[in-house]
DNA sequence: CGTGGATTTGAGGACCTTCAAAAGCGGTGG
DNA sequence: CCACCGCTTTTGAAGGTCCTCAAATCCACG
């Protein structure tokens, strides 16, 4: 009742609370003292999203920004006759929405059911304007994504599906593990086809590579959405035709 | 004589002049006044590149960011069994090596004789730090080169070779043209190779899908690096798939 | 005018897609 | 609890787009 109809009074929304935020550990909020958080958490409101729904769509006016406090967002650009590519696959802590032009030029949808926090970019530019340490996370974000998108570039134009996938899913490891310890048990928050839409392949390519890796022995697959992987070795071998 | 061995007298450094700097209406430099413009020119060197040398290595210590005064450079990653991807074309006004991590994940190279600018990229961090407005000229130029990778990225993923083609052909006639008035008479100041690099396609299909347009009227190609886009509107819809 | 590299063109083949159908999986209701 | 339904995934067969290999042509340059 307290919290209804009542944006003003931050104190009694106990849906914005930084400090406690499962996402404190995100590029923006960990360069920041409790402080600052406190000012973020005045501008900030929490939300849910089923799965399926749309958070942005492409061409709207970019007027938020919105952190991923839980579950699996899949940013996207779709062609007039419904080729669909995935851009990026986004969790906990990434931010979706940063953008400098007018309008959000990609679209983005939950993949599941995912809690956000929402924030409004005017004011998000003021804050960034008065702790200049938000600015260098947002530029380390912006890197951030920009090597996803060159290690993107390069997979889709000189990789074979063999190696896609194989990369996609050394991708997934290290997500899911800590630096230096992938992890071998991976879950794919994703659909088949979401898959392919993002490595510029079929839903039966994926699956068909998906088995031979499972023939192989190089992957398990446990269930539609978990994957063991059993050589991680020869893993990264597939995937390579990487670094030089 | 007097401008050899006397780094300090910016005055009597003709070489480095960004007032009359043909690339003074680059995003960088565009916002800045002829002051600041003044302590951007203590920082900068300029020098010669031939074609086919590269500026910058992947993997090299990400020391230097340059500006391009003429000449066209471009961008790549090369794998270990030698695959390279092209990841852009960069020209006249247009900076390279900006990144925040400490190694270049890139090379660079020219692609004909330029002529650049480079500024040590401590000495640039200062200057940010002293000049707001120079970050968000820097924020504006990432921002712009993360639109031309999602847009490389849709192309690599979701389009055929002869809607690339179209769509390179398209992009090349903007970027030579003014706002909204596209240049029919495009150069190409890359070769096949260097273009089925970017498309992710072999020169033999590039070639083939320009004599292609060629054939059936869309283009001309007047010499080997010289285009003419004789039916723009059937170029683009070549090129569509695009917006959705 | 000859030479070497880039480009174009051709023929055949590989990889991935398309089309089609079977199998698996989750949810709902009888 | 199980049968049924819809959807996703898997698997198979055929086909197309683009690649590979090869040779001819073009072009710049000495």
């Amino acid at each position: 009742m307290t919290n209804r109809h009542a944006p003003f009074d931050q104190i009694a929304t106990p849906k914005v609370m930084c400090l406690s935020c499962p996402a404190r550990q995100s590029f923006l909020c960990s360069g920041l003292d409790d402080h600052q958080l406190q000012h973020l958490a005045a501008r900030a409101s929490r939300f849910e999203l089923m799965r399926g729904k749309n958070l942005i769509l492409e061409g709207d006016p970019s007027d938020n920004v919105y952190n991923i406090i839980s579950g699996d967002v899949a940013v996207s650009r779709v062609s007039a006759d419904g080729r669909r590519q995935i851009l990026g696959f986004l969790s906990k802590g990434d931010f979706v929405g940063l953008t400098l032009s007018e309008n959000y030029s990609f679209s983005a949808e939950a993949l599941s059911d995912a809690k956000l926090c929402r924030f409004d970019r005017r004011s998000l530019d003021e804050l960034v304007e008065r702790f200049p340490e938000m600015d260098r996370q947002l530029r380390r974000m912006g890197a951030a994504a920009m090597d996803a998108m060159l290690d993107l570039v390069f997979a889709l134009g000189r990789k074979t599906a063999q190696e896609r996938v194989a990369s996609f899913l050394i991708g997934l490891s290290h997500k899911q593990g800590n630096c230096d310890d992938p992890a071998l048990h991976v879950y794919l928050a994703m659909t088949r086809s979401d898959i392919a839409d993002y490595l510029g392949l079929t839903i039966e390519t994926v699956s068909r590579i998906l088995s031979r890796l499972k023939s192989s022995q190089v992957i398990r697959i446990k269930a539609v959405n978990r994957i063991e992987i059993l050589d991680l070795d020869q893993l990264q071998s597939l995937a390579d035709a990487d670094l030089s």
